[in-house]
Parts: C-alpha cells; structure tokens; sequence
DNA sequence: TTTCATGCAAATGATTTGCAGTGTT
DNA sequence: AACACTGCAAATCATTTGCATGAAA
C-alpha cells in the first residue's frame, strides 16, 4: 500500500515532535485516514490485531494523535470515535447514515458561542458543537426505501 | 429531608407513564436534584450504597430519567456525566470550576445549526452545543488568585 | 548504546446482566 | 396474586498499566 499524501503529511509532523517512526504507529495512522468517516479505537484494534499491533499500542497511538490535534475525539454519540482531521478549530456534521464525517468552519458559530457565554456571564474557554444527521447521499437512499 | 418541588413534579411524570414509585428511585431522584451541577454515575452510587441502594438501580434509574428527559447526558469532557434538565431542547453552559450547568436556549443557535447543516447539504437530525468555562462567580476568585 | 516503543497479559473502571427474593399495585 | 423492581455478584466492555523485550536514533 502506497501511503497517501495526509499518511506523509502526519509522519512530518510526528518527525517535527521527535516522535519516533515505527511501523506499528504508521499502521495506525494508514488504517486510520484509509478511514473517511468516524471510527472507534476497536475498529482500529480488530483490523491490526492480525497483523501483530496490540491493543496498547493502538490506544496510546489514538491517544497521542488526538494530542498533536491529527485525530479529533466526537462524543455526540454516548461512544468515543474518532476522526481524522485539520488543525484549525472547527465542528463535526456526522452523518448517520455512512458514518462519515464532515469538518466546518464557522464564523458565525463562534461569534454565537461568545455571545451567549456572554450573556449569562461565562467566560467560554471552549465549546464542543456536533451535528448528527444525514448526509446528502444517505438522505437520498433514505428516501429510496420509505 | 422534605421533597423539593422538583421532585414532585419529576414523580408526577414517572406516574404519568406508569412507571412504578419505589424508594430507590425517590432517592436517584432526589440525589440527582440535590445536585445543582454535572455528576457522575459513580457519585450517585457512592452517596447510595450506604443507604443500600445498589449499583445497577442506579444505573437502570439514571438510564430511565434520561429516557424520560429529566437528565441529560453531558458528553464533552470525555466522560459521561448527567445533568437534571427541563424538557425543551437546550444547550449546556459547563463550568469548570464549581461544576456548576447552565441551561441555555437559544433560537439563534437552533437556526444557525440549521443553516450550517443545509450549507452542507446536510439534514440535521439533533446537535450538542457544550460551552465550558468559568462562570461569574469562578471567573471572580480565578482573577483573586492569578 | 541509550532511550523509547511495543506486545502481552493482568489490572482497572464503568456499566450491564442473571437471578432469586421483595415490594407495589 | 401478578409482575415489575431490587440487590447482589458475576460478566462484559473499553481502556490502562507493568514489565521484559525489541527497535530507532
């Protein structure tokens, strides 16, 4: 397997860290962005398992990702998954559907964030905005078989 | 200790449904609404298990006020933590400091989710907004002692 | 070589389930 | 009496840790 241009793009900047480059966490990070959508750190585990990664190392891998802000934690869904994403601050749109996962930039979002810690007297240090639902492809099929 | 009147009102709606009013459940009840803020499964089951309330109550009751929309389940900081909450559709101010949940609504995020959504082509079928940082009263004995 | 990373298996922590006894209706 | 609800302990599930070995710099 060729590795993709977000594959080298990560290697740099695990490289700038002085992190070191194993094999075990390029599997991690290839099986993770060969992944368009969201992931739990199972899935992770059940598809290199068999190719001789352990468990810990696929969690303290995960773990270290979300540290360099390459993957991003969602929560919306009471389970924790996973989702390769940029570096800007930004939301997730999650579709249902085909678990994919969306990344967007609002302005408007977090002057509204701002505005209403504003009001009721907060001083916001973050916020967290998700938003379940149906992509358009998915929305289409859903319509399909109603 | 006197019921409050949330209590009261949280077991009129347990009768609405048919649901059985045990002792067990009173004491959820009346922990969860004696907390004004964010707690976790854990801190109910150890304020309970000396008055001999088990584990599993605790749980199978805080799943069922979830169902029923009296707690909300709290998700950004990567545990699961409930809050007692009215049953429109809102957003969560989170304090960091005293653990303290705001309520808030707010008709302009509900119409800017809406519109992030369809920018994407998205429909949206539900969203989480958590806002956390200190609020009014943190925020003053932050500023005493920096 | 020195240090960091890995796999394994055991430890943890949170939540769920099976079941026989108990309380509500 | 009927059936839902409960406590307990054991079972699960996800994640973490201890540790001796192996690989990267």
């Amino acid at each position: 397997m060729e590795p993709t241009a977000t594959d080298v793009r990560i290697r740099g900047q695990l490289n700038e860290r002085g992190i070191r480059d194993t094999a075990p966490r390029r599997a991690v990070v290839e099986v993770a962005v060969r992944r368009r959508g969201r992931f739990t750190a199972n899935d992770i585990v059940a598809e290199l398992a068999p190719r001789g990664v352990g468990r810990a190392t696929v969690f303290r891998t995960l773990d270290l990702l979300v540290d360099l802000g390459i993957l991003a934690r969602l929560h919306s869904d009471s389970h924790h998954a996973y989702t390769v994403c940029g570096t800007e601050h930004h939301h997730h749109l999650v579709c249902v559907g085909c678990d994919t996962v969306a990344e967007i930039v609002s302005e408007s979002a977090e002057r509204l964030v701002q505005q209403i810690a504003q009001d009721a007297g907060f001083q916001a240090e973050g916020h967290l905005l998700e938003i379940v639902g149906l992509c358009e492809t998915c929305r289409a099929s859903a319509a399909g078989s109603t």
